[in-house]
DNA sequence: CTAGGGGTAAAT
DNA sequence: ATTTACCCCTAG
């Protein structure tokens, strides 16, 4: 009887993270309740719910509450193993391409300096998802964007500057829109025909902010300059070594929601190399994790 | 009802 | 053998 009958659905599973998001995780009952929710889940009980988030939770954090029993009877199992050093929480990509018809670098040879591999998810990912998730009508200011953010994940301690940085930085490469201390995602989700955004971003005379970063006299936010770019980077690395381990781990527990957004971003690349490197990289590291998985569960049971 | 500890067994 | 879904039970 404890076997898994019906696999969880994407939907399923992006229900019961909207669900959580929306209702705080725990109140299985209330999303479980919401409209909202409850097209998809309604064969789920919140017994189902509260278990699958812990599942969840253990392959995503590593930390939930049965990883430690899961380690214990692996060590059991694993017969004469005993004394663990469990003073590193490292979430690694594991290269095993089978047949991959892409070599794409592997990070596996880390040759100068104590370079953080593998793993560039970034904030970019967390604050579009957040965003989205959040659904708020007219878009979502800073603190809730890092409510949510510092609720769902692991909050670095230097958080709130690296959520302004990243913030401020998408609003100027126009993958953010910025209005009146809120941030809109400018994606055109359901509309059929594909807009074409000339120059019509950071209209806002106002730079509220602090530094102005340079504001060109003619606009170069279609296509930021390499050096540009690369400063970027820089920075990115050397903040993300903290919370990117911490997200990596994470984003494999939210690859299914992410991962469109992930080709979203990669699909509307325009000349943000960096966030088409990184979103395909996610991606694909996504994938391998949900491997082949098109099963569509059609069974009702009583 | 929820959190969590513990378990069973199907799928992989 | 591990993962994953589901179940059961107990204490709040």
């Amino acid at each position: 009887m404890g076997a898994p009958k019906q696999k969880w659905t994407s939907e399923e599973e992006a229900a019961l993270k909207a669900g959580v998001v929306k209702h705080g995780a725990g109140k299985w009952r209330t999303i479980l309740k919401d409209p909202e929710f409850s097209g998809v889940l309604y064969l789920r009980s919140n017994v189902d719910l509260k278990d699958k988030w812990r599942n969840m939770s253990v392959m995503a954090n590593g930390w939930g509450s049965r990883e430690k029993a899961r380690l214990a009877l692996k060590r059991v199992q694993h017969g004469t193993k005993d004394d663990n050093s469990m003073a590193h929480a490292n979430a690694d990509d594991t290269d095993e391409d089978s047949g991959d018809t892409r070599p794409l670098p592997s990070s596996s040879s880390s040759p100068h300096l104590g370079r953080s591999k593998g793993s560039m998810i970034r904030l970019d990912n967390l604050i579009l998802e957040a965003i989205s998730n959040l659904k708020e009508p007219g878009g979502s200011n800073k603190t809730t964007i890092g409510t949510y953010i510092e609720d769902q994940y692991w909050a670095p301690p230097n958080f709130k500057r690296l959520l302004s940085m990243k913030l401020k930085y998408l609003t100027q490469t126009g993958k953010l829109f910025k209005a009146k201390r809120k941030y809109r995602i400018p994606l055109a989700k359901v509309v059929p025909e594909k807009k074409n955004i000339p120059t019509m971003l950071r209209i806002e005379g106002r730079q509220a902010g602090s530094s102005p970063m340079r504001v060109d006299k003619k606009d170069e936010l279609s296509v930021p300059t390499k050096g540009k770019i690369d400063l970027e980077l820089q920075k990115m690395k050397s903040m993300t070594q903290q919370e990117a381990a911490a997200a990596a781990a994470q984003a494999v527990a939210e690859a299914e929601a992410a991962i469109a957004e992930a080709e979203e971003a990669a699909r509307e690349a325009e000349a943000a190399e960096a966030d088409a490197e990184a979103a395909q990289a996610f991606a694909d590291a996504a994938m391998k994790t949900l491997k082949g998985r098109t099963a569509q569960r059609l069974m009702i049971r009583a």
